[in-house]
DNA sequence: CCGCTATTCCTTGCATACAAGAACACTACG
DNA sequence: CGTAGTGTTCTTGTATGCAAGGAATAGCGG
């Protein structure tokens, strides 16, 4: 539904949206307690709808959940054997090792986000992709995921952990899989929040 | 809303529930939608609305879930130091070890779900709370987890391991307080399930 | 007696009218 | 000029009527 971007504290009338869309208030209603319950927006009764801004704190419990989950996820994965989606991996990391070396940073992001999905996907637990959609729900529409690292080192590490990440699966290394995942997705969240493991 | 228990299957008529509330149907609805996502009850369009038999797979999955979130949380938890959590956490474990040797059950029973919910609230991290509580939400309602664990020997055992993680706490070894909630998790799922780590 | 078909009843989905409350602007008074 | 009071207008919350679709059942034909 908010496929878009509508600016955060902007406030969203249901009346408005259900012309937006062309429809009555009632189902505009039940999308948008969905999307207070992702903790997308606030509804304040009696008052209005806001978009709502995810505080500093907020964002940095959110990428311990996605070291977490995306931990898990490579454990869970490293226990399979092989699977379809250990060979997307594996096709995944070469790609992007090649965008890497080429420098195509836009190539490079669809890649990573590629890989993280099919990590998790790779779980083989439908409540654990589940629980990560909805965390990358919260942060998806943050801007400050949106702005792609450029750095060409730290895409050149990335790469790196990537690769080290699917060596262990294929070793069925469940420990050291995780390991490695965790420390990838703590290396991603420093570079972006800025380094400093707490708040 | 569903603080008491409807038979899985059995269908929940919108109309039926709004009487029994003295509401109308809309704000009935709203919960319905919010149970559905929660994946509580099932809303087949234009058929009706059923109570969700969770499949032993699901269980199986969040189980794990379980284990993760709550090895994260003790490992966060390890992290922070003395915390009024950590000071009910020991109250916590010498009262559970008072009603393990009383073989008071019942006390136990309740004491091991304060110890649980007191672990990741001392996690510090409001999301993982909120995904915990999602979580237990799905597993709380299921009459195979209502039947508390009256095996003397692990009820002991429980005991055991519930002061081996507050111990590794207290040591600020979060690395040990993760492996040591997990192992626990583990153990108390298995005896519910009846072993084997996959379905 | 069995099978097929049409109809009726039941469900949820949607649209709309009304109610309640909060924020804001305007006015009157100190 | 400032402030308190009041009225208007906006918002969301709720109730209800209607529409659409599926399932079960009764009726009919073989």
């Amino acid at each position: 539904m908010l496929g878009g971007t509508y600016p955060p504290g902007e406030p969203l009338s249901e009346i408005f949206l259900a012309q937006q869309f062309d429809v009555s208030r009632t189902p505009v209603r039940e999308a948008l307690k969905q999307l207070e319950r992702e903790s997308l927006i606030e509804i304040r009764p009696k008052v209005g709808t806001y978009v709502r801004e995810p505080t500093k704190r907020e964002i940095v419990e959110l990428f311990q959940l996605k070291e977490g989950l995306e931990g898990m996820a490579a454990g869970l994965m490293a226990r399979r054997g092989r699977t379809p989606s250990l060979e997307f991996l594996e096709k995944n990391v070469k790609a992007s090792e090649a965008a890497s070396v080429a420098h195509d940073s836009e190539r490079y992001a669809q890649l990573v986000h590629e890989f993280h999905w099919a990590l998790v996907n790779g779980s083989d637990n439908t409540k654990l992709v589940e629980h990560y959609r909805l965390l990358m729900n919260q942060l998806a529409f943050h801007r400050l995921v949106l702005k792609t690292v450029e750095n060409p080192r730290r895409i050149s590490a990335s790469s790196g952990e990537h690769r080290l990440v699917l060596q262990m699966i294929q070793d069925k290394d469940h420990f050291g899989a995780e390991a490695a995942m965790r420390n990838h997705v703590y290396a991603s969240a420093r570079e972006l929040l800025g380094g400093g493991r707490n708040s």
